[in-house]
RNA sequence: GUGGCUGUAGCUCAGUUGGUUAGAGCAUCGGCUUGUGGUGCCGAGGGUCGGGGGUUCAAAUCCCCUCAGCCACCCCA
């Protein structure tokens, strides 16, 4: 019976959920496309190159947590952990690089082998902008407006905060990596055995590290941001200019880093503490490198991608389901003319649910189940007088009117 | 991957120190109402007690294994 289990970490979605993924999904959409990204889809697995070159070889997600096989020609395929690795090959495959600056919005499911937890699943949705050949510090400006707009959107701005740092250029990060180093080394003895592991292959991430004794060490760590070199101060500082211009809100932290190799200056994560550990909402950064590390030409990219289901979790349930119209055929001489009328009325726009079987009274209990605005109700006496009853579900009333006129008259109701 | 908590009807949960046919509310279905729903009353169906093994005269209850969810770590959306 195991099988009839979805897989560890996978969850049908049903219609009430639905509903709400569907609501983050357009909110995103309709957000994005006021800044003009349009929609674009890439296939949801790609050859495991595509993320184990560009996500790095020593972030977790390359590591241990993507689903690889081999299929039956023997290529190596990944699902995709994330969407920015598959995007960056398709602007390459598809030979965009003369049409740049490019805008996308993409959305759909991403894969990861991690251990489930409320917030964390194996396969879970994102969606996602990505902002591609814009060197100037405005795309960051817009690609974090984006985002904020959107959490406004879903009204959960009040429960969000935009925490942002940079990273730099490849110099200021690499100077800085080695200034931390060279601090972390002098209290090696005292660091965590988790951070100890992380000294030699991302000494930056020990910056989050929630152990207690690493939080003391890096409480006086130095930080990055006093090592950005003068370009990338620049960067930075005009990032946060435009950012005030536009009306974001955001909270400097110099000890945010990001998880995969391919960022640099801007990075940024809209958290939230309604979510417990999987407090991320939004992330994303800048990847200057990305395109051409993938064997494109140099391109510089910005983006950020976002949790459904996270998103999900934190809104109510936008209902606005249109609210049907039940018939009600009494006897079997009215079945014939009310199948006709209801795909009469359906090709003139309304929502009609045809209660299949069950005398009236049945079909009345189901109309009211399914929150029906209205009843048409049609039996030997109405067929007699070519006319219709007419029941408004809200307040009871009801009203005989000729056959002829009930289209114009379930107007009322849409 | 590590540590911990939980797992009884479709849903939310009771189930006393192991002891007859495992309960409630909600939901579902039927009736009171043979052309009229929502409220009310009456009644019914529905459970391999997550799965497997063990201890015992007897296990939902105790032990082991396993699966899943949740919490923290790890990491991230």
């Amino acid at each position: 019976m195991s099988s009839l289990k979805p897989v560890r970490g996978t969850h049908d979605i049903l219609p009430g959920d639905l509903r709400r993924h569907r609501h983050v999904e357009n909110a995103a959409f309709e957000t994005a496309g006021r800044y003009g990204f349009e929609e674009i889809s890439t296939p949801i697995f790609e050859f495991t190159e595509v993320f184990s070159r560009t996500l790095g070889d020593t972030s977790d997600i390359v590591t241990k947590e993507m689903y690889t096989f081999a299929d039956k020609g023997d290529d190596l395929i990944t699902l995709r952990p994330e969407g920015t690795a598959g995007i960056a090959r398709a602007f390459i495959s598809s030979g965009l690089s003369h049409q740049l600056p490019l805008k996308f919005f993409y959305r759909g499911p991403m894969f990861r082998y991690e251990r489930p937890q409320k917030g964390r699943q194996r396969q879970f949705h994102q969606v996602g902008v990505e902002l591609l050949g814009v060197d100037s510090p405005l795309a960051d400006v817009e690609v974090i407006s984006i985002a904020s707009d959107f959490l406004s959107a879903l009204g959960v701005d009040g429960k969000v905060v935009c925490e942002l740092n940079s990273l730099g250029d490849s110099d200021s990060r690499s100077a800085y990596r080695q200034t931390l180093v060279d601090y972390l080394m002098d209290h090696i003895n005292s660091l965590s055995e988790d951070s100890r592991a992380r000294l030699d292959r991302n000494p930056l991430r020990i910056l989050d590290s929630k152990d207690k004794g690493d939080r003391a060490i890096i409480a006086d760590a130095p930080l990055i941001t006093d090592c950005l070199n003068d370009p990338s101060k620049r960067f930075f500082d005009e990032l946060l200019e435009g950012l005030e211009i536009s009306g974001v809100a955001y909270t400097l932290n110099p000890k945010l880093v990001r998880g995969l190799d391919y960022y640099c200056h801007t990075a940024f994560e809209f958290t939230t503490d309604a979510l417990g550990a999987q407090g991320a909402l939004v992330a994303g950064g800048r990847y200057d490198g990305l395109i051409k590390q993938m064997g494109g030409p140099q391109t510089p990219g910005t983006g950020w991608a976002a949790g459904v289901e996270r998103l999900a979790l934190m809104i109510d349930d936008p209902i606005g389901k249109k609210r049907p119209i039940a018939m009600i055929p009494i006897g079997n001489e009215a079945a014939e003319l009310v199948l006709r009328l209801t795909q009469e009325l359906r090709r003139a726009g309304h929502t009609i649910d045809l209660g299949y079987a069950g005398n009236m009274k049945k079909r009345m209990q189901r109309a009211n189940k399914i929150s029906a605005c209205a009843a048409v109700i049609i039996g030997e006496d109405e067929l007699s007088k070519n006319a219709v009853v007419v029941r408004d579900m809200d307040s009871g009333e009801q009203t005989e009117i000729p056959l002829s006129t009930l289209e114009d008259f379930l107007s009322r109701f849409l």
